[in-house]
DNA sequence: TCCGCCCATTAAAGCGTTTTTCCGGCGAGG
DNA sequence: CCTCGCCGGAAAAACGCTTTAATGGGCGGA
């Protein structure tokens, strides 16, 4: 037979006190002498209890966990993209005292709609929601409902939702003001349009080369394929060179698109960057590492988790109703850009 | 004002049904006819009710919950390694209405026993512990304990532990056949000897070498570096090289050291496979892809996510009481590798 | 026509906490 | 010496569901 688990109330007869001043005890509640205290703590220490979490977010009507929902990419965690934006919610989660609960957008989860229920059966306080594409319309029940959710590293123009993201415009404006400053003005940008992020930033971007004061840039663009993939890259390198082949700078939408350009550069004898700059976005830890290293605009997903979890909880909490942040992004100059070459 | 949550009592009422008889129709009793539970049904849908976990959990003792732990890599959702088990894992999980709690082995996270916690406050009913290395003494708790636990791909020799992973002594005798019947007799090993795992394939392989029937082979091995990286592999085999110059295969204990290998041979001007063979462990996607393809023995991951995971669940429901399996592995014969070069 | 039986349904007792209200005693101030 | 206020602690009412034992009604068999 196995022991019948322990509960506050055997931790209150042992150590003499009520039901009341040991949950008191529990939760830290002020009123509590440190002599009570510390009787209660020694009888929980030696027991080794822990209170039922159940009966805790019953009583308490919160259940202390955030629902983080993962884009369902075949290899989603092979992503470094993910594994940043995730140890970033995960470090301030656990540190607050939240506990997370997994889940990947599959096509089931999306029709069943696991996504109400999470929130619904108060099985979570709040939800993270990690970069989606531009077909994710089901989430208009999040307008106006008073279910906590925010969008993590992705937005949805035209949507009421709350989002926490790196700033892609902002992003398009240094990449562009970095390329034309360097006297580039034919140039191929490899877009990723099946975010509305990934739009920001090929709009940004062709705006800004239009208008450049120096004079405007050409800029022929192809998309890079759903997947952002180096394979992507490369593909979408050709068919630039093809359709701009005086073109002197590839601008890619992420740094594994770019490196599949760079990799193209290279099996068509191109020089990079005496011949072609190439420049990427994200700061990949692979960009370092790269021959020649490759320029970058630096996107801090780490702080784009913590960002994003610091605003759900203040959500919860009710210390802000609506949040719509953008974070700053910087130029990471490194050896794949150069001047344009003379002639 | 904010609408009052609706609970099962709303519904009770609104269909004209006892609390009892809507619970039992949420539940799919099959008590229940089939008149009562679409009247029921129809409310339930109406109000888009969902019963409260927390009530659920408090009042049948199971939060329906499985508790996941990544190890603490740095980056650690990169490695393909993990995405493929936790795929497998959610896979099963929710087709059983099982959510997953995640969480990684930080310091923090041992240091302040989350890992018994979360299994003494019920959040979790068991728990799925990948990989962690010949270090995870404090793993000894769940020995004879009422905990729900089970080590993923991960074994413990000597602990009493419950585990499902892939047969790497199978794979060492795989591998070393493989190289042994190519002829090869000069071996250098890359292995890695962080987990109980990697010690047990370095072993068996050094002992198949060693007690081969047409021959012993003589090998020459070299740890590889806690991260199993591929430029952990590129150092070991300049290591092993100057070790034993007259090698003519080498065997690493994954992939990525495999390639990094591959590297070093290009680095240094040796055909492979024309001078050396080399080969890995896993079958990672990228194996396929470089050139020439990586002979390697196949570790379906995925699967021992979901076999993992059909196992946690059968310890909950109490079918079984304990568990260790392996998991077959089987020979991937690409282009690294081939008969040893004459002379 | 009456008796039992079986079935769907219900009543009620938890499940283990939190939290609000209440209470008794003690010290300080008048 | 009395009263007021404060403070640590206790009582008790939720919280929203599951589950078992009890109930009542309808039907078949004698």
């Amino acid at each position: 037979m196995v022991a019948r688990r322990r509960t506050i109330k055997d931790i209150a007869k042992e150590s003499g006190f009520s039901l009341s001043t040991v949950s008191l005890v529990l939760n830290n509640h002020p009123r509590i002498s440190q002599a009570t205290r510390d009787r209660v703590m020694a009888v929980v220490k030696k027991y080794n209890f822990y209170p039922n979490s159940a009966a805790r977010g019953l009583a308490s009507k919160s259940s202390r966990t955030l629902s983080v929902v993962v884009p369902n990419l075949t290899r989603v965690f092979s992503d470094i993209y993910l594994g940043e934006i995730i140890s970033g919610i995960y470090e301030r989660a656990t540190s607050q005292g939240y506990k997370i609960l997994l889940d990947i957008a599959t096509a089931q989860f999306i029709k069943s709609q696991e996504y109400t229920k999470l929130l619904a059966s108060r099985r979570a306080d709040g939800m993270l929601f990690i970069a989606s594409d531009i077909h994710a319309d089901y989430l208009s029940v999040f307008e106006d409902s008073p279910y906590k959710f925010l969008l993590v590293n992705h937005v949805f123009p035209g949507k009421k939702l709350n989002y926490v993201s790196v700033d892609y415009a902002a992003s398009a404006r240094l990449a562009a003001q970095h390329l034309l400053g360097l006297g580039h003005r034919r140039i191929g940008l490899i877009a990723g349009t099946n975010t509305f992020t990934g739009l920001q930033f090929r709009d940004e971007f062709l705006r800004v080369c239009k208008t450049w004061q120096a004079g405007p840039a050409k800029v022929a663009w192809v998309d890079g394929g759903e997947e952002w993939s180096q394979r992507g890259g490369y593909a979408a390198t050709a068919k630039l060179a093809a359709q701009l082949p005086e073109l002197t700078a590839i601008m890619a939408a992420n740094d594994r698109m770019a490196i599949g350009a760079m990799r193209w550069m290279a099996d068509n004898h191109r020089e990079v960057p005496e011949q072609v700059s190439v420049m990427g976005v994200d700061d990949i830890q692979l960009a370092a590492y790269v021959n020649p290293g490759l320029s970058t605009i630096r996107h801090d997903l780490y702080q784009v988790g913590i960002e994003s979890c610091n605003r759900i909880l203040q959500l919860i909490k009710g210390e802000i109703t609506e949040c719509s942040d953008l974070l700053p992004t910087s130029m990471v100059v490194r050896g794949s850009t150069s001047r344009v070459p003379v002639g």
